[in-house]
DNA sequence: AATGAATGAGGCTTCATTCAT
DNA sequence: AATGAATGAAGCCTCATTCAT
């Protein structure tokens, strides 16, 4: 039974690829407010479609940060196993803002309406995602101990808005500067005592 | 050099006081995307009254930002006579923190849409604001001297994120534990070179 | 009793003509759709002033149009009275199409909304007007005996959107060439039997 | 050649043409500036299929235009045929005021706002489909040499206020009385030269 | 007597979502 | 299974008129 290959599921397949890849391009060019009828354009498919495959705007969301997600997975494997600890974990959090200043709609969905959108296990994954290449930092004493893996998606937040400045209209890649400025407050020597997170 | 407006009669001084107090109240719980009708609601008033002391829904969130802005170069102005002059800097950054968490509206406008609805103006003033207190900082030795009034701008900024973390719906604050992480790569011992900011 | 001539009485006629004034010039720049407000501002008194003395928006057209119709009725004894019967009458439908083509508002009353606007004497009046340099200029053969006064004003409106024609959003006068084509009907050679006017 | 609109669905066809033909009813009683609301209402569809089919209101109004339009220029074709030249020519003016007595919209377009709501492809045809019977009644000789096009539409301009009269809040048709007064102006043996069309 | 503040219905338009085809 | 049609609440704004000061 479970052998039988069902020809529409290739269809639907197809189309929730098409769908993805759609609202992918839409979110990151235009933020989460994008309209679900321009994603379904640039998709080729009808809304309906669309509303078959995810039954509400959120789901998409979440599904393109999903895709995000495990981007971001992998990116967190790669700083895993670079040989210099500390350049790895730099590259990390680079790649970390590049994704932001590339993304409108990561942005949003990191920064803004997304706290509310995205689902608990997915929050969790993105944590750990975040846990590992910091505790590598720290294990080397690159990062001060004190950090947990909240800390770093704060950190991550915190860089947020350092991608979205505009100069005239135009966009400008301020960004590296305050990443580094974040640097040197993870630096062990850096560290005074932090109020604890609450709870 | 007083411009010359005319004092509001006493009604229509009430009934503008009664629509930023509403909007104030509103953009502060709701953020800018709340209605005009909703304001209009909260305040008592009918959507034309709003109208006439307010000519579009931009305007009216730039009066309230002007309050906002009239309190932060308060701030700012407390924060050039403290005697301890670490203490009094901490304190500012402190109150900017605490006002971006008690007011989503205003953390909407510093943090996200805000740079396109404010004046230029007031755009100005902001960054004078936030350069007073950094430069006695500095001048006092107790901030690094490589930081300029946008820096303070964009850690503003960066704090703002911090201020919306939710837990299950309710509000926490974590910020103040991120504060005090700003404040270590604020200190001159934690400075490291950082890239030139654009253009 | 009579004789007291109260002073408060000259501020509301000097009122009520700065917004006669004021209404004329805005609704001859922009048509009867121009804003109460607008002409309350011109005229440099509040909108309560304006409606003490004009009732409804319509009560304050029908005022102006009672100026033109004033003017209407001056450029009509003009015409019954000049050497040359046959130009005095072209004359006069001359200056009526110059009163359409540089009044936007008294084109407005005359070929639109108007004739709901203004008062059935005012209509009344607008005929007798028409109707003495009609009768003068049938009497003296140059005009067609077979119209009448209606005639003559609907001949009028037909001129009013002849003054209207723009050309790339600047305004043309091509009426000059449709008066002459009108008057080419009025002549006595050209008549044929009309349709009666029904009731 | 022909535009590839793929054929609408049945409902949606069925939805269009009820709100064409609502809002042909609502401009032809109420004139153009009837609201979008009303006309979804009439049609008894939502505002927002409405909005589906035209994206604004102009481009509606454009639509029910173009379905004037095609009958203008249907009859524009007829009067080409006709055996009697002079009686088709006649009957060709006739139908055109009677299209503009009995649609408050379609004077509305031809005499007022319209200029600044069709499109010029529109503006066009309409000269076009003006052109044809003037020409082949100038060929005929029942008509004078020095008219052109836009004479024949400044014309079509001149009948449309005769068949907006009113008496009493009630319509009244007048306008057979000066359409013929018009066809007097265009006889060849009216003919006076006139003013030329300037530029 | 004059002012201009207040009103609120009405105007056009957008958009997430549901549902008939 | 796919489509796109339909919905209607909500958004921002205008304006003739009434009414408190």
């Amino acid at each position: 039974m479970e052998a039988h290959v069902r020809p529409l599921r290739a269809d639907a397949a197809r189309n929730r690829a098409r769908v993805l890849d759609a609202a992918r391009t839409a979110f990151a060019e235009a933020g989460l407010d994008v309209g679900v009828e321009e994603i379904a354009r640039r998709a080729g498919v009808g809304k309906g479609t669309l509303y078959r495959r995810f039954p509400t705007k959120e789901a998409l969301v979440c599904a393109i940060f999903e895709d995000i997600l495990l981007e971001f997975e992998r990116v967190s494997d790669e700083a895993l196993e670079g040989e210099e600890v500390g350049q790895a974990f730099v590259a990390f959090l680079n790649t970390c803002a590049v994704m932001q200043a590339e993304n409108q709609g990561f942005y949003d969905v990191v920064s803004r309406v997304g706290s509310q959108v995205i689902t608990p296990d997915q929050s969790a994954r993105f944590r750990t995602a975040a846990a590992g290449p910091l505790k590598r930092a720290q294990a080397a004493g690159v990062v001060r101990d004190d950090l947990v893996a909240e800390d770093l998606l704060q950190i991550f937040r915190m860089l947020g808005p350092t991608t979205r400045e505009f100069s005239g209209g135009e966009p400008v890649d301020h960004w590296p500067r305050y990443l580094a400025f974040l640097l040197d407050a993870m630096r062990p020597a850096a560290a005074t005592p932090l109020p604890p997170r609450p709870e």
